[in-house]
DNA sequence: GTGAGTAGATAGTGGCGCTTTCTGCTATCT
DNA sequence: AGATAGCAGAAAGCGCCACTATCTACTCAC
């Protein structure tokens, strides 16, 4: 297969899949002759990736190329694979707001009281407790009575995301699985939970106060602050 | 409370503020004289609320203008804010993925199962089954069997956040409750999924090959592809 | 042999999120 | 009263990012 297939197939522009070569994200064709190289099956499902990441994933081309340089290392422990998927997918470096001390106390013991076992030293430790003392800078209420709902909830999706992986990697390889479902799965996770913030309130609004001309999605008029 | 002493509360650098309030992402000062405005809490409030979006929500500056232009509406309905925030939060517009119809339809199916009351007219509707579509695209495990779980996660999530929205409400207000918890809840929602996820795969391995020297986090080698 | 396609390279583009610089002022300290 | 520090408002500039355009020299298919 050719560049302007691939770029068919794959529905990216010529000039981006060059790009994505000399950004060394997509590995080059092989030449056949001094200006003709083929591609195959791997350049596409390399390139969905990448454009799944991208597009669907939110994340940069740097962090892109991060999560790949793990992904291709075939040594890696999967442990090292996620910790850079994990690293690449989380926005920016935040400064770190007031009451982290708190804020990490809060996160030692949800983990406590779950029996997890994952320390500080865990990047996600550290995202965490930021957005928490974030949380608590902006809000008044208290979030750390939600946040044990949260991690019940983590735990199954978990659990799902593992069978998942699991039964993925005999096709794929498990890295590349867990790259996947880590970095997607953010994103199916949060259009879903909006979809269940409309039912919610919607379920809500319907108990408090019956049949007021509802609006499709069901949420409804309320008062602002 | 002058400019400088609002950039010393609040961490952010007195041009940043400035151009802030020129993007209309924060009120202007009330002028005491031709140069000098004062600020107050509300300005404090508000600039924790912009920076917690960008930097720990991951939001772009015209992405919190939106939110923000739609929580300063007082008569909207929190439906309308709900879908601003959603819409804003979204990355980009994802270019539609192969088999569309197809994921539309495992969303619509997840929904009547659930018996959740959401069209497909809500974007998150559409958002989700992208990431499906792309899902698909790339990974051959069959991701259906996993967005039940999801759902279900869901469920409770959607049900502490409205617990807390609620209780928060008195306090700032339903619509900025709302926001913030949507907005920031997906960080605390990703940051626990991967705590999940290693102590899931540490539970995984531990249970296939004991004490094979773990490394610590728990999730240990494994083959790539 | 002609036209579409290609490799590889360099330069350019538009948007974003600030940051710098400037001018005229004013509050405050000594 | 003078010195110093800070401020408002406007305009221009900057560095990064993710491409995109353009170019040259080739070659393959008809």
């Amino acid at each position: 297969m050719r560049i302007g297939e691939l770029s068919r197939e794959t529905g990216v522009a010529i000039p981006t899949i060059k790009y994505y070569v000399r950004e060394g994200l997509l590995p080059a064709g092989r030449l056949t002759s001094p200006n003709q190289a083929s591609y195959d099956a791997g350049h596409v499902r390399r390139l969905r990736l990448i454009r799944g990441m991208i597009d669907v994933g939110g994340l940069s081309v740097s962090a892109v190329r991060d999560v790949l340089a793990a992904v291709d290392s075939p040594e890696e422990s999967v442990h090292k694979v996620l910790g850079a998927a994990q690293e690449a997918i989380t926005p920016r470096t935040a400064a770190a707001p007031e009451g982290m001390e708190e804020a990490r106390r809060t996160v030692a013991e949800v983990i406590r009281r779950r029996g997890w076992r994952v320390g500080p030293e865990n990047p996600s430790f550290e995202k965490l407790a930021v957005a928490l003392a974030t949380l608590r800078g902006i809000a008044h209420g208290d979030f750390e009575e939600v946040v044990d709902d949260y991690a019940e909830a983590c735990e199954q999706v978990a659990a799902a995301d593992l069978a998942w992986a699991g039964r993925n990697a005999e096709v794929d390889g498990l890295v590349e699985s867990v790259v996947v479902g880590t970095v997607l799965g953010d994103a199916v996770l949060s259009a879903m939970r909006r979809l269940a913030h409309v039912e919610a309130s919607a379920r809500r609004f319907e108990s408090l106060a019956e049949g007021a001309g509802a609006e499709g999605t069901g949420v409804d008029r309320a008062a602002g602050r």
